[in-house]
DNA sequence: TCAGTCATAATTATCTATAAAATGAGGATC
DNA sequence: GATCCTCATTTTATAGATAATTATGACTGA
């Protein structure tokens, strides 16, 4: 639906609150975060319905907007359904993948592996996965990944930001080289080891 | 976030889509809505906003919301994301499901059984789907399969309200026997057909 | 400790502006 | 002379701002 202002407050919140600036549990106020936009409280609250449809945020009626939790639990659920999900998708893929796809996900790979700090890489991880992906054509199941995704970064970024370090990803050189040979089993069993390890 | 009253329109809005009283493509108008439901156009937005979130209606800015499509590539695309998240939430629910649980489901699968039409059928047939996976407790799990069923449901709707007919179901029963033997591949393979078959 | 009052923040309504769609008029071409 | 295309104007609907109302939580006083 967004309208423009309601966009870019959405983006600017779910930014925030995968690389954790704001803390999980933390209140939303609706009219300080519209004062800080220059606008009214209206685009905001769609914005705190947005968060909330997608996992980032929850609200009790009444009592307001706070950042989600970030328990060890949902983890463990978020790495199954990704598992799950992924792994379905990356058949498709695989399957309905063009050579200039493979290649994209060549790029987007060396793109991740040169990243320099934390931040730039978990963006440009995410559009690696991302990309290996999106040959399945099918946006529901892409949709639903891409907010898991996002539930994962959170993650990433609250326990592992501290011992980031430059590095090479084998898996991920591995899943392209898989796509490259149309080897299903090959790059799902990877993909499936990869998910489960990062996290 | 919901106030009550974006509840209730959200709610309304919800049903009336499942069953396919607003047609697929249908254009959704603020004001009408909410004049028909003595409210303004915000808390109409609001449920808008959550329709779109749970794959309901799909809006263009400026252009207004619209009931989402009904296209044949996305049924197969949600068939495939239901046996995908509904076996894993299956393995977990048998895995972890006591007595009370299992007879609690069986109990839901009778009522589905004696179901006197269509509608009472569908509403009751969710909530057994429901019942057979909730003790898995994987909330985030449970509420992307409640979407998914949403959106299965139309289909149902669209495509079987004219050839229903009152039937024990085997498979529902199948899957209750498993699960009270704590059978969880029996359980899952039994799923992972009826869910091909049914839709 | 409990109740009452005050303050803060969420919810909803009313009003305004802006963008898109539809309709009608004018001109050009067949 | 008629029809079709284009542009402008009007209409309609959505997006956003402002304001009023209501509910909740905290603080103070008994």
């Amino acid at each position: 639906m967004g309208g423009a202002i309601s966009d870019a407050i959405y983006g600017a919140l779910r930014k925030q609150i995968i690389t954790g600036e704001l803390a999980p549990g933390e209140k939303l106020r609706q009219d300080h975060i519209a004062k800080s936009f220059a606008t009214s409280h209206v685009p905001v609250r769609e914005a705190f319905l947005r968060l909330e449809a997608h996992g980032l945020a929850v609200s009790e009626p009444r009592r307001g907007t706070r950042v989600a939790a970030l328990n060890p639990s949902e983890t463990s659920e978020v790495i199954e359904m990704r598992i799950a999900l992924e792994t379905l998708a990356l058949r498709h893929a695989v399957q309905k993948c063009t050579l200039a796809d493979a290649q994209k996900a060549d790029v987007a790979r060396r793109l991740c592996d040169e990243s320099a700090g934390m931040p730039e890489w978990e963006t440009r991880n995410r559009a690696f996965h991302m990309m290996i992906l999106a040959p399945c054509a099918m946006p529901r199941l892409l949709g639903t990944i891409g907010d898991l995704q996002a539930a994962s970064a959170r993650y990433l970024f609250a326990h592992w930001q501290s011992k980031w370090t430059p590095r090479e990803d084998p898996d991920h050189a591995a899943i392209v080289v898989a796509m490259k040979r149309r080897d299903v089993e090959t790059a799902v069993e990877v993909l499936r080891r990869h998910i489960r390890r990062v996290l």
